[in-house]
DNA sequence: ACAATAGTGTCTATGAGACAATATAAA
DNA sequence: TTTATATTGTCTCATAGACACTATTGT
């Protein structure tokens, strides 16, 4: 913290000047897939190149506030910013059920932040990450500097080469998205308002990339206090039983939790 | 990531310039309980207030070097700094066992950034916090902008009235460590290279602040393949049987975890 | 009827927690 | 001896995973 050290010469008016950015891991599911939002620069370094979302933090603007704003700007994502603030997405220094109507969906989390020397060519940046989970959103809209916006199976992403150190940050981000499955309830992030077991289902299959029994998935989930809360409303889509329909209760996290082994 | 949006008429050339920072969560064990290192400022803002060590990160200095800095010169522990390097004190983005001689103790890992504008009345101040973890070290030594730098029992320091937001911080920290014991080998890190069972049953015992049966205990480790090697001597400390002494091994996710409920 | 998905019931192996029993030291 | 700690063994209960079976839809 800003305290000075004259013991080493340091002088703590003359810190040094850095700039402070924030860069996204946005992961949705489309077609039971994990996708990733990706940019193409449009401007250098790294032109042309594919990136993760980000920007520079304004004067006076707070961190999540400028992941939330990066997220709008880039998905189109009518006002993610108020979503931030207690809404809809929700913000998640602990787990991200802030308001009390379980409504809410998508997750914002910071995630780590990258300093080093030389991680961009320009200046030295230090970069805040953070990992943003919604269900699955709109075409994104290209504009400012980049010339393209589009949501990238992880698969895909991982083996493309990206800008920065963003094939770091975007594997932190995926093992993130991958471990808080088993142990919290973040999986309701990735689903609507209102979601089958099913649904649920699906995602912890696409983030784990493993397939789960549905019968004994079914009696963990439900039998889980506050996981999910049902609706009495059901729900049919092609032959089949139909499915009841579930919100997210206010349960953050499973003990014992989900394994990811079968 | 360093990407502009003219569109948004915001100039990367003119990006913000921000004071970056470093705070330290250290914790340790001292008779058997948790205790947290604070320092007591000697300069404005928050003059005489406690707070958490930390200084400015310097110009082509990494984040995570700078934290190891700081925590060598608040504690005067040997070398610090080339400890976080690889031999001793473990660099962390996974699990801080980087070196294959398992003689590692200790760990510092990546907490959270803090940066909302205002946290520091003088200027806009961006501060990556680490949480540190070591062994029994010898009693920190004051200087340059401090007056005195305590280990302090963290129940004590969670009641006092730290400054900035390092009462936030040191509560993350402290949740870090916690959560993490269960599910990582990380409570090795607070013993000493070469530990017995009943050592990393205290470990578990003062930062959850719960006790634990020492034979159910004791069949969970050694069973955890790989969690713990036996180096073949023993120890004996006052009446009772002389416990086998052993050191940390590879392992590093405990699966399943240990509990904590007890 | 048949296929497909939703949801319930049952069985078994594993592991956590309780706790008896044994081993080896100091006082 | 008595006491204290280390370590092993045993028992029981809960549950994860395998999987049979019932329920309810579309074709």
């Amino acid at each position: 913290m800003p305290s000075s050290r004259p013991s080493t010469g340091y002088d703590p008016a003359g810190f040094a000047p850095f700039a402070v950015a924030v860069d996204l891991v946005a992961l949705t599911l489309r077609s039971q897939a994990l996708h990733v939002l990706l940019v193409t620069r449009a401007e250098d370094p790294f032109t042309g190149s594919q990136a993760l979302p980000g920007g520079f933090v304004r004067p006076g603007e707070d961190l999540v506030a400028a992941a939330a704003r990066e997220l709008a700007e880039e998905t189109g994502l009518a006002d993610a910013t108020g979503l931030a603030e207690g809404t809809g997405l929700a913000e998640a220094t602990g787990l991200g059920h802030t308001a009390e109507p379980h409504h809410t969906f998508g997750h914002l989390e910071q995630l780590a932040t990258y300093g080093s020397p030389g991680r961009d060519p320009r200046m030295r940046v230090v970069s805040v990450a953070y990992l943003a989970l919604a269900p699955r959103l709109p075409d994104p809209r290209p504009g400012g500097d980049v010339s393209a916006a589009d949501w990238v199976p992880v698969d895909v992403a991982l083996t493309t080469s990206l800008a920065f150190d963003h094939h770091t940050i975007l594997t932190a981000g995926i093992e993130r998205a991958r471990s808080k499955l088993e142990y919290t309830s973040l999986a309701t992030a990735f689903c609507p308002p209102e979601f089958t077991i099913s649904d649920l289902r699906h995602v912890y299959e696409a983030v784990w990339g493993s397939k789960l029994d549905p019968r004994n998935f079914h009696r963990k989930v439900t039998s889980t206090p506050s996981f999910v809360i049902e609706t009495g409303r059901t729900i049919t889509d092609g032959p089949g039983r139909p499915a009841a329909l579930y919100r997210s209760g206010p349960t953050t996290t499973l003990s014992p939790p989900l394994t990811r082994e079968p």
